[in-house]
DNA sequence: ATGGTAGGTAGCCTA
């Protein structure tokens, strides 16, 4: 199985991109954060015709995820146990951060973690507490074939991030954001990009600000957690950075793996 | 020169 996980920034912006390259990629499972719509305005005709089941969460413009499969999807969930809320004021809302479904054998989460904003922002808290609660569901499901992807608004290592002093980034790099990132770890999961493209300056996102693509200033934020049962499955991955290239891309590029049948 | 672009909607937006 091919499954596949990219922030689109938009999903009306980039249907037909997205679906372009699903078709080329020969992708089964897609895993998709940002798609910045609710259910009834999100492109479902071009996904079903090229073969594709569709789930999909969006409460309004902001974040969304939704999953594409050609392998089954079944028993979505719209949050996991104990997801936190957010609000600037008032109470707490569960944003439409996460999607779990089960497509052809494996638990699939499309995860889009707060940005974190500032150290000093209530985001930033709201975004070391997300990855926190997640890392305490993702550890009752360790032991069946799990999947945590998605954009995870973290540069684990120095060599993520063209540059640690980047002002849109200071809650990517801190300690405390790291530790939230590695934990999945220690919770029975393997980040698969890294085991097989271990390379530095290896990006998945450059911000359309400041001509960072150009420029080749990027951030490797995006990443495919997979549990043990799942790993050991893997045969390959790509980062699909030919996809940041051109009229109308996202900011993010595909991060794809290979996985065994079981 | 501490900005720059992009996608949303009309927000004192978010990324």
């Amino acid at each position: 199985m091919r499954l596949a996980t990219w922030n689109v920034n938009s999903i009306r912006a980039r249907v037909d991109r997205v679906v372009d390259w699903l078709e080329r990629s020969d992708t089964d499972v897609l895993a998709m954060q940002e798609i910045k719509c609710k259910p009834e305005q999100f492109p479902r005709e071009a996904f079903e015709a090229a073969g594709y089941e569709l789930a999909i969460h969006g409460l309004n413009q902001w974040n969304g995820v939704a999953i594409a499969s050609r392998v089954g999807l079944t028993d979505v969930e719209t949050s996991f146990p104990e997801q936190p809320g957010f609000a600037k004021t008032g109470d707490p809302v569960v944003e439409a951060r996460a999607l779990g479904a089960t497509a052809g054998g494996v638990r699939v989460w499309s995860l889009y973690v707060p940005n974190g904003r500032g150290l000093a922002d209530p985001h930033y808290t709201y975004k070391l507490d997300f990855l926190a609660r997640l890392r305490e569901a993702a550890a009752t499901w360790a032991d069946t074939p799990t999947a945590l992807v998605g954009d995870f608004n973290v540069a684990p290592l120095a060599t993520d991030i063209w540059s640690e002093e980047d002002s849109e980034a200071v809650t990517h790099v801190t300690p405390e954001a790291r530790a939230a990132f590695h934990a999945f770890e220690d919770a029975g999961y393997a980040e698969l990009s890294r085991r097989f493209i271990p390379a530095e300056r290896t990006y998945t996102f450059w911000d359309y600000k400041a001509l960072r693509f150009p420029k080749g200033e990027g951030m490797r934020i995006d990443f495919v957690y997979a549990s043990a049962p799942l790993a050991e499955r893997a045969t390959g991955a790509t980062i699909v950075r030919d996809e940041r290239k051109g009229k109308g891309a996202s900011d993010h590029v595909p991060v794809v793996v290979e996985l065994a049948d079981a």
